[in-house]
DNA sequence: AGACTGAGTTCGAAATCCGAACTCAGTAGT
DNA sequence: ACTACTGAGTTCGGATTTCGAACTCAGTCT
């Protein structure tokens, strides 16, 4: 609603780290439980030398972190910190979105709330009404 | 990605559509108000070709819609459709990552509940235990 | 020895992106 | 009528990014 040319947004912040092809795969990738740089490739089908650079981006803005694992060869293997995990909400945003409005592909729901397997749902929480709502009641989207 | 025309999972599907540098953003430039050719191009930065083409697709898949508006010389711009919209939860979980996570740039708040002024936190919900969760309780992301 | 593992690098070819200048229909001013 | 301007694009050559395939390098297994 307003025109005032920051230098860089939230948004474009976020971005900037993780607006590429690649990036939100490797999260989700991570997310369900891959960590060594061939397990990436297979999974993704990404380029060997993109993976290089993206996994090396991604530690340096503390998504990922380098983990040795093994000594007599060195092995590293990569980690989601708590940043990376803290994109979650951000995936299951999207997850849902395809769920919802993608023409393509059948959608089966399959996102659940662990302990109980209940179909979850995304919602914004006010600390101070203590109440769920909706994104029409957020002001300041971007 | 999985080669070919595969089925992918949902979050491909989604980055299928809005998994390039542009297309977040245009959705952002178009929450914000922003209709016409130029001023996206001016707003975003982007090279125009390239915002041809990005509009173009925005458009295939059903998240912009090209509107006439005028008819002596004919002129078009572009509005958000619902789908559109619904990408929301997904800029917004964006934006409070970078609040959170991001080193650079000093982040104030920018999104709060809007009856009542309060920073929202996002959330998942579980309708039927009745609680809010994190992370960590989610199952199945991808 | 020879084959294998796993995290990368190196290579040239192909796809994308870029800014700048151009098009095209119509409008406004002198 | 001539010029300048508007706004949604297109065309151009050059720069950047991505690609797949093959290679490296240390150590291990048979």
């Amino acid at each position: 609603m307003n025109q005032q040319g920051q230098p860089g947004s939230a948004i474009e912040e976020t971005l900037r780290v993780v607006g590429d092809r690649w990036s939100i795969l490797l999260v989700r990738a991570g997310l369900r439980g891959i960590r060594r740089f061939d397990d990436f490739c297979d999974d993704l089908g990404i380029a060997r030398p993109v993976l290089t650079e993206r996994l090396r981006r991604l530690v340096k803005f503390g998504i990922f972190e380098r983990v040795k694992y093994q000594d007599k060869p060195v092995r590293y293997e990569y980690r989601l910190t708590e940043a990376g995990l803290a994109l979650s909400p951000a995936l299951v945003a999207l997850v849902r979105w395809s769920e919802e409005y993608s023409q393509e592909v059948s959608s089966e729901t399959t996102l659940v709330h662990a302990p109980c397997g209940t179909e979850l749902e995304q919602a914004f929480w006010c600390r101070s009404c203590q109440t769920t709502f909706g994104p029409h009641a957020v002001r300041g989207v971007g």
